[in-house]
DNA sequence: TTGTTATAACTTGCACACAATTTAATTGTG
DNA sequence: CACAATTAAATTGTGTGCAAGTTATAACAA
């Protein structure tokens, strides 16, 4: 208690306090759930943005890089290292149209397919690792869906 | 609808698909939200984290580093690069404790101070965009916090 | 057909995040 | 006191995110 360093202009806008913040909430609670995510993705030898296109392959197959960033909200500058990674992982292969050269089709190669067996225990770990009840879970999802239309 | 590329093993593992992922909510939201800051931050010559770290220190100057990332949840790694960024800039300085030369604290120079006025109507903006009422922004805050405690 | 415009992906540069390691200083123990 | 253990930051290396600019291809217009 022998220093108590001031409290910047105590009290006076409580909109600049962090924790009032929702972004501050958000932000850190996403870093949380991707540090979860971690160790459990590790085994399958992705990172978390890396299991997240793997979803969206699994759901749809031969995507375009556009579609991904569309689907995931996320641009070329940071989809195609990431493709690049996940075809040296073998995982993809990356292939140009014939009929436009400009566009690139990401599949899944064999190895990439048999990945989703082990990649289906991932959910309900990360269910059981949020301490949320099933329709905690939906309503936060939904709520958060709501949000980010809302942003964009 | 000439191509319809294959739904890999259509419907299969719904806890897979990804809109039923409360991670890719967060996820995806949080950096929509990030990019919401970056014009309204760009003015104050700040960056979101660094906005964080600014927010920390007008709530209460002279933090350690490690305080620092208890607060915000982050790690030296992190932080002390972003802090020479912010001293490079002129809002903070860094000064080893003469008690224990371990030890960093962090604080505001008066430019630094000044700078929480001109951050004053940042808030206001952001809730103003994310289209949500103050009673749903609180009420996603606390299910964000609840949510975070859950996992660490 | 030729020049313009648009598009898709790639590249570059910067700033995080974070694991793992290192450095320097302090604390604890015999 | 000597020395091991601990602690606080800093450093290193990898992988995102994203703005801005580049390249290559395609579509369009005169």
């Amino acid at each position: 208690m022998q220093k108590d360093r001031q409290k910047t202009q105590p009290g006076s806008n409580p909109a600049l306090l962090l924790d009032n913040q929702l972004c501050f909430a958000l932000y850190s609670t996403s870093l949380a759930m991707t540090k979860i995510y971690k160790p459990l993705l590790a085994p399958l030898g992705l990172t978390y943005p890396q299991y997240l296109v793997m979803l969206v392959l699994w759901e749809q197959d031969g995507m375009m890089v556009s579609g991904l960033g569309e689907r995931l909200y996320l641009d070329s500058g940071t989809l195609t290292p990431l493709l690049k990674r996940l075809e040296v992982s073998g995982l993809i292969v990356r292939l140009r149209d014939v009929a436009d050269e400009r566009r690139v089709h990401i599949s899944l190669t064999a190895a990439g397919r048999r990945l989703r067996a082990k990649a289906a225990v991932v959910p309900e770990c990360i269910a059981s690792a949020t301490h949320c009840s099933p329709s905690e879970l939906e309503s936060l999802t939904q709520q958060m869906r709501a949000l980010r239309k809302g942003l964009v």
